[in-house]
RNA sequence: GGUUCCGUAGCUCAGUUGGAUAGAGCAACAGCCUUCUAAGCUGUGGGUCGUGCGUUCGAGUCGCACCGGAAUCACCA
């Protein structure tokens, strides 16, 4: 409509005064509520054609419409402002032929598809998922939903951190201290067991640090010092020799965690197409250093560390190998990409990671480019902020990390009493309860997390988390499932667009059209880049819930014996439940046909 | 100190390419279930959009300076 709209408008200036105008200083918005009006143009801009004053010159346009567009019905003129009434039959025409038409998924299909590799999760295999990893992976699951809607062919990728002194910390711990014990023995998770181990290794290294320092040995020197330490140590250069036992016990916790991994991702509905392991990696970016080294990109130190001097990109030096020639964590980076590249030949690769590591991201894309990789330019970091807790950050120290298993737990277990309580889902087996109680409490963390722009710092309350009123997941779920009731209660024989009642149409949705959202996506990814559109589509589907929720309730007053307006509300829902389906599910939210 | 990000109601957050009187939810108070779902709806109170200057017809939004907060600047990942 509003492209009509431009087109008529634009003709009505040239005719008007003569002049031609850019399509950018002809603004069209929907009229606020308060005012007369369905779409409002924005005179402004136009009194440079004009010459005249902002009343005179909307008058004149406005007139201009009524006569030669038949679609306007009226106008009327405030400060600088042209508020344009829309004729009832075009409406009924407009609602018709949107109802009729198919899914709004298949509509916003972009004309030229992109691959794109977007890699989250990026879990370290010794401790379990927590709050931040839930952050993590709901963006970029969403991120890969929302690309893929606009027709973008999207690889889900992961890179698992299975490699260091850390890890070793974990399996040391359990060598010395774990009596055989497996996930199957102690009916521990295995991520949660393998965790366990590697606090047990910091709470036994801490009292060996005090005893040294009781000693009378100095604080750095007891931390280097301590035995666990040293064992810990000696283990990863084992590992790095390739030591038959080390790799073995390697492997079998790490089995163990990723057994515990899938459980988690799973239960949050989230999955990967290709999975990258740094124990791989690090190799290919230690290839690419030495090969760079010898084309002197890089240089040499005395201690023969490899560095990278990034200094004329505004960046500091940058170490890239040990002078033992063990990696770092860069390293394994530029491997992984490159790695990526010749694999996927991708023309972007957004990387989910939190803004502590802006800095990183920067240092690596720099790098690349330096070593003559022109898609480099590709690489995004899609950084967002971190999850505090309304005491503050969460430090494992002081026991405050939200664990994820216990999170999803809880909230499918709150949902579940709120159900029952309301007691709306008598007619229904255990079991399909159970689904619809697993829906709603994962449908509340989702949105919780997913309504706020990533790229801020977010506070988790735990009890408002939980609530499920207000501008909140499940009050979307809710929405959904009136809609689905009211088709399932009023016996459709078929949608008639047959309606008198139109000008009641401001108290509804008036333009319910999601593809108009991801029209302003037009650059999905720097979208991306700004971290924004997980959010955007979220509160967006709010509103539209709320609005129908209104709706909903106006028309109670309306009076439904009247069939024009029956009908009327018939496609009003039909529109706004496949928008809020299609949103949600870009967010990776389920919809309960009933809750 | 350098770099990046944030600052909107008591709290948690929205605010589209700069547009009309800055919006929701939570919390507080007052109403609405004989009508297809009350996880809902309606109303009341609550604001110097961190501060100042600038750009312009118009600034929460853009620019500069300052104030306050966060992250980062490892031979950790």
């Amino acid at each position: 409509m509003e492209i009509l709209l431009k087109s008529r408008i634009k003709e009505a200036v040239n005719a008007l005064y003569g002049s031609e105008v850019a399509d950018d200083e002809i603004q069209i918005q929907e009229t606020r509520k308060d005012f007369k009006g369905h779409f409002t143009l924005v005179v402004f801009p136009l009194l440079r054609c004009s010459k005249n004053t902002p009343e005179k010159t909307g008058e004149a346009i406005g007139n201009y419409l009524i006569e030669n567009f038949s679609a306007i019905s009226g106008f009327n003129v405030i400060k600088g402002f042209l508020n344009l009434e829309i004729s009832d039959s075009w409406w009924i025409e407009y609602f018709g032929k949107m109802a009729a038409e198919k899914s709004h998924l298949e509509k916003c299909q972009l004309a030229a598809p992109e691959t794109i590799l977007v890699e989250y999760s990026s879990p370290n295999t010794n401790k379990p998922l927590h709050l931040g990893h839930i952050r993590n992976n709901l963006l970029g699951f969403s991120l890969f939903r929302i690309l893929s809607a606009c027709g973008h062919n999207v690889i889900k990728t992961n890179i698992v951190n299975d490699r260091g002194i850390h890890i070793c910390k974990s399996m040391l711990a359990w060598q010395k201290f774990g009596n055989g014990e497996t996930p199957e023995s102690s009916g521990i998770k295995g991520d949660h067991l393998v965790g366990k181990y590697y606090v047990i290794f910091d709470k036994e290294y801490k009292t060996e640090i005090s005893r040294l320092i009781s000693e009378g040995v100095e604080d750095n020197e007891a931390k280097n010092s301590a035995p666990l330490m040293k064992e810990a140590r000696e283990m990863l250069l084992k590992w790095e020799a390739g030591d038959k036992e080390v790799i073995n016990l390697w492997k079998l916790m790490n089995s163990w965690v990723y057994k515990g991994f899938d459980e988690t991702y799973l239960k949050l509905g989230v999955d990967f197409d290709k999975i990258y392991y740094e124990s791989d990696t690090y190799k290919v970016g230690k290839d690419i250093v030495l090969s760079a080294l010898n084309e002197k990109i890089l240089y040499q130190n005395d201690d023969s560390s490899i560095w990278a001097d990034l200094t004329s990109d505004g960046l500091d030096q940058k170490l890239l190998l040990r002078s033992d020639g063990t990696a770092v964590y860069m390293t394994q980076d530029l491997g992984t990409a490159v790695d990526r590249y010749k694999e996927y030949k991708f023309n972007k690769n957004i990387y989910v990671v939190g803004n502590e590591q802006n800095y990183h991201f920067q240092v690596l894309k720099a790098i690349l480019k330096r070593m003559g990789y022109s898609w480099s330019d590709g690489l995004i970091h899609f950084s967002y902020g971190m999850v505090e807790l309304p005491e503050g950050r969460m430090k494992s120290r002081e026991g405050t990390i939200v664990d994820a298993d216990d999170l999803i737990r809880e909230m499918q277990e709150t949902a579940k009493e709120v159900s029952l309580e309301l007691g709306k889902l008598s007619d229904f087996s255990d079991e399909e309860k159970e689904e619809i109680f697993r829906k709603i409490g994962l449908g509340a963390l989702k949105y919780y997390i997913l309504k706020v722009d990533p790229k801020k710092n977010m506070t988790f309350n735990p009890a408002e988390s939980i609530d499920f009123n207000g501008n909140t997941g499940p009050f979307i779920q809710y929405t959904y499932t009136r809609i689905k009731s009211v088709f399932r209660k009023a016996a459709v024989s078929g949608i008639y667009p047959d309606i008198a009642k139109l000008s009641e149409a401001k108290a509804g949705p008036k333009e319910i059209d999601l593809i108009k959202l991801l029209r302003n996506f037009s650059g999905t990814v720097s979208a991306a880049a700004t971290g924004y559109t997980p959010a955007l589509i979220a509160n967006y589907c709010y509103e539209l819930a709320r609005e129908y929720n209104q709706f909903y309730h106006d028309f109670t007053i309306l009076g439904e014996n009247d069939e024009t307006v029956r009908n009327f509300r018939l496609i009003i829902s039909k529109l706004t439940s496949e928008v809020l389906a299609t949103g949600m599910w870009m967010l990776g939210i389920e919809m309960p046909e009933r809750m």
